[in-house]
DNA sequence: CTGAAAGCGCTTACAG
DNA sequence: CTGAAAGCGCTTACAG
């Protein structure tokens, strides 16, 4: 015998040797009827005296035996830059309940740096069984993680030939948003950028351009700061476009998170939001309603991203259909950080 | 013969056979190597040939087999009401970033009706190979999930005589913030409490009277108000504060997340926080940093709580001592919320 | 409808 | 230092 030998039935947690044992019928029952997979295949006693004998032993199967024996874990990976952001938080919530429904479970991993892909992504899969990956990072993964990953992982928001895309309609909600400026009045609008030069926020930018140049109102380059995901760089960046001496009477930002950071220094410069400055954000996370006044944005509906998500990564894992490359609408959210230029 | 055949090598993943094949060892020596237990028991060459092969494969070790043989699975769970609210965001980073230090990950689990519990936590079980477990729900899990869970879970801010706690010094924290406000000249405070009557709640309440009946203030029934953690009850809570005859100089709220309704219900009354009203939360979360101005509320340090709820948990595990009941100190972090009572 | 058995890919004690 | 082998607890084809 190999190993330190036990007693069986006084360790841990019991095994379906052990139901099988006390319903009195082979361990292979006890497998099918609590896979679900006793249909014309159990008799109706033993699935009962199985189940009874299970509940009194608390037994749950074992989720590594299952797992390996089946080569399925029923586990997704959700990958985001960081959770900390409220918008992600509920991206994680749309997916978990998404992902419930078909009978799979999320794991949340955070991607805080790029050099983390490796780290990360190799842990995950020498600690999880994941079957598949979301990827919302607005990064590639590199080239031997895309190997690692191939057949199994999505990329949302983001486009590369390696791996199927959720796109959103990033383009028509940023041209909702300036309409919705311009609509109001505004010609001296500012934006307020993500430092990251992702595909999704350089996107934002050419259709601010774009925008301004439809309704003929002149470019300025004073007018273009970009900031990283704190508090203290978007309060910097708000800052010195509220000090220029021809300020902007609006400010589009390309997430909620910086817009907080226009609130703070309009505070410190005793100006009111939207009576001195219109501002708006991206996303409709929990950041924008905390605000005071609450933030006209752009909203990225986090339970259909999820149904989405979860579908298409699915059928990519069924191998149902060749990869598609969807495109989720997105919807403008007036509230009240717009309002019509003041005459001044 | 059971199952249908596959001609090795050619298949999905590799594996460990695969790996000793190329590098002309046996699996044994593989795993070894692999698993970090080489020292002494396998030859330099061998070695470096089974790393080069490995990697030459892309080979990842199965991680259910690891988990099946072992019986480890370096898996935490923990559970909070709602990753929504920012704070339990930054809770979960906090125990990410101290679990992985000792080599473990942690999946979240949101546990949002009590009526959950069984389903989610069974799901757990059978899903995940989930080692401990960290409760950090505000409820007391139901008797039989406590035998599910003996000798493997603890509790955060809670507590039961069938598990360890990991205490948060809450009354001392609420006891600071009174004192911060009544030293201040505020006579008129209001308590905004949350409506779960878990003891954490009960407990600042507790402590909002006796600080009040300590400094001889009188307590007044038309200044409790509770709220569900949602933006729209807490605004209506405030409210009713608010629009009282005399209505109090300061309000002190269980939560940032319950705070962010008072910051909406005082601009809809056009008063000004803190000349008009003083504010206070209980967290330090995200929220209170992105209000305007910044929220002076209790912090509960994240980073701090999460080395220490793993590290309790670690030594639960590993039975290296009986539990333990520790409390973590919390402290007040004044910010532009609160000022001196206006004379008026 | 039921039972006996193979085997998923590892880890680990044991014999050499 | 190396190799052969047992076995973790399941799922699933197969023989009755």
């Amino acid at each position: 015998m190999g190993e330190e030998s036990t007693d069986s039935g006084s360790r841990g947690a019991p095994t379906s040797i052990d139901v099988a044992r006390r319903a009195g019928v082979s361990q292979a029952a006890v497998s099918l009827v609590l896979g679900g997979k006793a249909a014309g295949r159990v008799g109706k006693k033993s699935q009962e005296a199985i189940l009874r004998a299970a509940k009194e032993l608390g037994y749950a199967p074992n989720s590594a035996a299952r797992t390996l024996r089946s080569g399925r874990s029923q586990v997704i990976a959700l990958v985001v830059p960081d959770v900390n952001n409220p918008f992600f938080a509920a991206v994680f919530e749309g997916a978990e309940c998404a992902a419930r429904k078909e009978g799979y479970s999320v794991i949340l991993i955070t991607l805080k740096d790029i050099q983390d892909w490796q780290q990360l992504i190799n842990k995950a899969f020498t600690t999880y069984a994941v079957e598949g990956w979301v990827l919302y990072t607005m990064r590639v993964p590199t080239a031997p993680l895309q190997e690692l990953l191939r057949d199994k992982a999505i990329l949302v928001d983001g486009f590369t030939n390696e791996m199927p895309s959720l796109l959103l309609n990033i383009a028509h909600g940023m041209s909702d948003m300036m309409q919705h400026l311009i609509q109001l009045g505004h010609t001296r609008i500012a934006h307020l950028a993500a430092a990251p030069d992702d595909e999704t926020f350089l996107l934002r930018h050419r259709v601010y351009r774009e925008q301004l140049q439809q309704h003929k109102i002149p470019y300025r380059d004073d007018y273009q700061v970009r900031s990283a995901f704190t508090l203290e760089s978007s309060y910097q960046a708000a800052y010195q476009l509220l000090t220029l001496k021809d300020a902007p009477t609006a400010i589009v930002c390309d997430s909620d998170m910086l817009a907080a950071g226009v609130y703070q220094a309009a505070h410190t410069l005793h100006l009111t939001i939207p009576a001195d400055v219109s501002v708006t954000g991206f996303d409709d996370s929990l950041v924008s309603r905390i605000l005071v006044p609450p933030l006209t944005t752009v909203a990225i509906p986090t339970q259909t991203l999820g149904e989405q998500t979860i579908a298409l990564l699915l059928s990519v894992l069924e191998k149902k259909q060749a990869p598609y490359f969807d495109s989720l609408p997105l919807s403008l959210v007036v509230r009240g950080s717009t309002t019509t230029i003041a005459d001044k």
